[in-house]
DNA sequence: CCTTTGACTCACT
DNA sequence: CAGTGAGCCAAAG
């Protein structure tokens, strides 16, 4: 085992996730977001005990973007407003989702937020 | 290698 | 009651 390579390129963060890594323990809660739910990047880093670390939430919804199992659209933030909106492509991608999935949104908010809060420290409590 | 940013949140003034 | 600041951890420049 010594053989070491010197090189750091062994891996591509654009096609090539690690399991090991905050990023996929991120994807994974997203992933298990129902349909016509919604969280927030608090109750996220709250699940993983990270403390409040909701900025890297972000970060990782950033590298979901090559995941296409990632509904990073169903992911708000506390306030329930599309901050993320503008980093779909377009700044309408992320609300037409939204509301494909059957979730309202009024001026970049989603309706009735706090009743379709998802939260995985109480859902994925299990 | 060190500095700055980043799709946030909470607390204090 | 509202605004500003600091905290958080990681990746990109």
């Amino acid at each position: 085992m010594a053989a070491k390579k010197s090189s750091k390129t062994n891996i591509t963060p654009q096609a090539l996730p690690r399991q090991h890594s905050f990023f996929e323990n991120v994807w994974d809660v997203v992933r298990q977001i129902p349909k016509g739910r919604v969280t927030t990047y608090g109750a996220i880093a709250k699940y993983l005990g990270s403390g409040m670390s909701a900025r890297m939430v972000g970060w990782a919804m950033n590298a979901a973007h090559v995941l296409p199992d990632v509904p990073a659209q169903r992911v708000v933030n506390r306030m329930g407003m599309l901050s993320g909106k503008m980093h779909f492509g377009t700044p309408t991608r992320m609300e037409e989702l939204l509301q494909k999935d059957g979730v309202a949104v009024q001026e970049d908010v989603v309706v009735d937020f706090a009743q379709r809060f998802w939260d995985p420290t109480i859902e994925l409590v299990l």
